[in-house]
DNA sequence: ATTTAAAAATAACAGTGTTAAGTTAACATT
DNA sequence: AATGTTAACTTAACACTGTTATTTTTAAAT
């Protein structure tokens, strides 16, 4: 059955196939579900075929997410327009709330998942690349909203004040998509949680900070 | 080599001794060292027989957090002694963050991973008893500050409030946690990221911070 | 037509959680 | 005291997993 030869092309569309074989698993049925038999049935391969395109699994799961983090970075890009850099701001925060909460997969691959530490030379993101790059571009937001004066006179490091306000954020995803049915919490609704979470950042950080 | 009808007391020897088994790899090694055969081996048993003391891996695991859990507990419990209410709070969350920082093995099962949901009535862990339940520690804690007002007035629900700050405390931690050693984050120092996390929390709730 | 090598499949290995079927030996009963 | 019962444990085995080695297929190159 093999046809032998492949143009790069072909090659590239296995990849992805392949990639979306192991997406579709992934984010219907979880990590767990994502097995390279599994992954393979689905493009009628074999499943050792699969190490023809992928060193291994962890390398293909990290291929799926990179090509989601992407996703997420176009999400928020979206919001970079904004002139106003408090509602930029805000608006930043929103999307990655709902970029997280809408993937719990991919969010929990991304952030709440041990991996071995990533190689940035390995990762098909280009670091710095606003275009690819969430984190610069959280750090490029904030900073330009610390320049437009609006956080308190105190805090003075622009990159300090973006991982406090990223933990934060984070801490809220992290805790609904692991914890949200746990019977022992009596959680408060998921809106009033982050509705208190944004109030606590901005009085937190910003001098003057207008409620709405 | 079975010396026959072990007592109550024995059987919970040996269910202790596998729990703590498990628990040296688990800490030292992370949950993916924890295989049945390694902890079996570790005590001289074959790993079938911990299906003996428990019903799956995953009891065996939860058994052991659970123990943690309490142990957690406890050592928040020594800041409930504390008299002014806001000072007990910043103790409460200095303490609940070193627990996560110097045990992120078991942080991590706690809060970081994906778990069936979990049935109170299985677990070894008394529910709202104030000396083993670290949530319910959690709720009294931020409560009676609240009725000492130490709280922006606009802010009336304690059970909103300490969710919040579990969630950004929950960041912080799962954040160092997992990505400590990313090459792609330029981290701040992990004491300047906890002290900018207590400021925002402290100028985001309360009526007049402290600031010391 | 024969060789070559790419692309895939099959077989197989070592490891996992887990179940089923034995084995051993202390106790209860006759 | 001999016998049977059964708790405590072990060994075999199953159905998975990721992964490697080997083999097959087949289009192209000679």
């Amino acid at each position: 059955m093999p046809p032998k030869v492949k143009t790069d092309a072909e090659k590239q569309a296995v990849r992805t196939a392949i990639m979306d074989a192991a997406r579709e698993l992934f984010i219907h049925q979880g990590v767990q579900a994502v097995t390279m038999r599994a992954v393979a049935q689905r493009i009628g391969y074999s499943a050792t075929s699969l190490f023809l395109y992928f060193t291994d699994k962890e390398q293909l799961l990290r291929a799926v997410v990179d090509a989601d983090v992407i996703k997420l970075a176009q999400a928020l890009k979206s919001t970079l327009s904004i002139a106003d850099p408090l509602q930029r701001f805000l608006q930043f925060g929103q999307h990655y709330v709902q970029f997280a909460l809408t993937n719990p997969n991919h969010y929990r691959m991304m952030f709440m998942t041990q991996h071995p530490p990533c190689d940035p030379a390995l990762s098909s993101i280009e670091q710095n690349n606003p275009e690819q790059d969430a984190y610069s571009m959280l750090i490029g937001v904030v900073t330009s909203a610390w320049h437009a004066g609006v956080f308190k006179p105190s805090l003075t490091d622009p990159v300090l004040i973006a991982q406090t306000i990223w933990a934060a954020m984070h801490g809220l995803c992290a805790l609904h998509i692991n914890l949200a049915d746990d019977a022992w919490i009596n959680w408060r609704s998921l809106e009033s949680r982050i509705q208190a979470m944004i109030e606590m950042c901005l009085h937190g950080l910003m001098k003057e900070p207008t409620h709405e």
